[in-house]
DNA sequence: GTACATCCTCTAGTGACTAGAGGAGCAAGC
DNA sequence: GCTTGCTCCTCTAGTCACTAGAGGATGTAC
């Protein structure tokens, strides 16, 4: 006789919020679980591992149509994970470039407050530099 | 008598799309400019100048908001410009909390992809990994 | 004159939620 | 039993910065 776990519970313990829960369901992400008689929501340990597992995931950076791979793998433990592994990886790669890009950027603005003369905006170096792409050594994404 | 840049010209020249740039009047970033006869958009150097101020400022992720700032400000040469510094400062400090919190995600995808046995899911660390926060060194953001 | 490119306006869609309205259910204290 | 206050329900609309597409007008090259 085991009861279900409120929504407000399930949330808690996932660490995803009530209406990012009810979100989820009604995209499909997570199934519906039964109502009680007072139409409340009623979950059980599998669906809060499987929040659990969406928050990870989300937290990593995965989109939720990469999270529906996942999880739809998880749910057949004798296929090959050569699709969670090309997942991962490809992931692995955007995060990869997106830190390079982020520490050109990061150069650049530092360039930009460093040179900050703290005084008027006609000598500023933080609006220069936007103003005049050629003063710019940023050129990422 | 200088005639008008077309909006495709402007496009091109700075690198903004056409619809882009025709949202950036809708929301007020760039102002209204005169029509042609045939109600076409009629753009100066002006306009241009300030489209690729704003796509580079875009570049570096400023937000709109914050561009419409650092915009206003650029106009008033004569103020200070502690508002402008304050804005990339903050920028920076996003960029760099940013950046750590990528570096950690990539170790912990590293750690999944190589751990990743290349036989059945049952095995696979990338879903293991994802399945269990706990076996996570990753708790960014 | 006839293709074809470019332009116009307008509405709706994207991703992953978040906010708010308006109402029902439930547990605790009086 | 009754009230208070919390959690829950559904539904719609808003967020950000665009992007896509419909349906039509204008401009240009041959």
């Amino acid at each position: 006789m085991q009861q279900g776990i409120t929504i407000g519970n399930v949330s808690q313990a996932s660490g995803v919020k009530v209406p990012t829960i009810r979100y989820y369901e009604q995209i499909g992400l997570l199934p519906s679980p039964p109502r009680t008689e007072g139409n409340r929501r009623s979950y059980d340990h599998e669906d809060l591992e499987r929040l659990t597992f969406i928050r990870h995931s989300r937290e990593l950076g995965f989109e939720i149509n990469e999270i529906r791979t996942l999880l739809s793998l998880q749910d057949q433990p004798t296929v090959s994970c050569e699709d969670a592994d090309a997942i991962a990886s490809k992931h692995l790669a955007d995060v990869k470039l997106k830190i390079a890009s982020l520490t050109a950027l990061q150069q650049e603005l530092e360039r930009m407050v460093e040179g900050c003369s703290h005084g008027h905006v006609e000598t500023c170096k933080v609006i220069d530099i936007l103003a005049d792409h050629g003063k710019c050594r940023f050129h990422g994404e």
